[in-house]
DNA sequence: GCGAAATTTGCGCGCCACGCATTTCTGCGT
DNA sequence: ACGCAGAAATGCGTGGCGCGCAAATTTCGC
């Protein structure tokens, strides 16, 4: 444990190494949260056996989490917290509609083993009700990027926040039909197909106000 | 307690008089618990409080709810059931995008002396869990409505459940903008306004497919 | 009235979130 | 190299909650 040979190089590390240490454990704590619960199911799953999966103490278990779903649904949480900032990253001359349909499609198009997560999490109603109230909690930066985009008002528009919300409808619709045992595509593919139907809902301010 | 009187009068009763009482403690239990979560606010109710207040022992307020939050947003949900009953409810000569405005306008039309309950509900974490919880649990409903409506196969097609969720999610978010202090218009007017962003959606469908 | 069924109630257990005080660890200045 | 603030991890105790189980009470059909 006593290495002292190397701390003088890290002195000047962005985040402190201290943070790093911290997400390392947190995200410990929520992997191991979750392969429990794929393993033998949410009910079968203690607190305890959590954080002794992780390698810390059960109080600990809780200083970063306040509950096994809040814990399973962490990493889900933290990707999920990447949309607005993908919807933001979209170069600003493309339409609206357009730059919703290419970011969230690259959000959906990488590899997914995760079926069986997404399965476990929208199958199991206490996981499921975490999953919305992430998603409803990380509405914000959505609604921000999209009323940059055509200069509303986040705070005072219905409008931003009306897409961002249809936006994430849209892809937990395409989600639950991916789930399906018969269904075959790729999960890219049916979100793509969900927002072509909301595309005319997003174009519908762009008509309504041209200017500005 | 001993009337032996109309006892005879009542045999026949529909939902059998035990029914009745029962959908009235059930009903005095989430009356109670959302008085005192205004009253007070969530934290300071207890569920001995609600057992209280309600009349029954506490082991029985378990009998009908597991959770505060369960009680309190019951009667919410009651309401909620009702909206895809409200859609099959619409003439079936109606375009489905007409149908659903028409529809969704009608549910939230009445009276609402309901504006302190909601701003509860949506702004308290826990609350606003369990609400999302239940609209996505009265989804099916809905997208049965939808599906029946435009001949669609509700498991196997991915637009009514889409559309569904889409229909949820506007309501959701006219429902936050009219929370808002400055807003004056009632809720009706803005869960207008936000459907008639959403028709072009609804009307997809029926241009894809126009015929059967 | 009366018996069967359903509902209510009391009791107890296991679990959990969290406040508080203590211990251990980390980063930084000397 | 050393030690000292500060931060994180830990242990312990408490209040509360969800629910299984069995006894008591109420309801319903006859």
């Amino acid at each position: 444990m006593v290495t002292g040979v190397e701390c003088t190089q890290q002195r000047i590390e962005r985040p402190g190494l201290r943070e790093r240490k911290k997400r390392e454990t947190r995200e410990a704590i929520s992997v191991a949260a979750l392969r429990l619960a794929l393993e033998r199911g949410l009910d079968n799953v203690r607190v305890d056996d959590i954080a002794e999966a992780a390698g810390v103490s059960p109080r600990t278990y809780n200083n970063y989490f306040s509950s096994r779903e809040e814990a399973i649904c962490a990493l889900r949480l933290e990707r999920a917290k990447e949309m607005g900032a993908a919807l933001a990253g979209r170069p600003s001359d493309e339409p609206l509609d357009q730059a919703i349909i290419n970011a969230m499609i690259a959000m959906h198009g990488g590899a997914q083993p995760e079926k069986e997560t997404l399965r476990l999490i929208l199958h199991s109603p206490a996981l499921r009700a975490e999953f919305l109230k992430n998603m409803a909690e990380v509405e914000q930066p959505l609604i921000n990027a999209i009323a940059q985009r055509i200069g509303a008002d986040p705070d005072r528009d219905l409008f931003p926040r009306l897409l961002a919300t249809i936006v994430f409808s849209a892809i937990r619709a395409a989600t639950e039909q991916w789930l399906r045992p018969e269904t075959t595509e790729p999960l890219g593919t049916l979100v793509g197909q969900a927002l072509a139907y909301v595309a005319p809902a997003a174009a519908a301010y762009e008509r309504e106000v041209p200017a500005r």
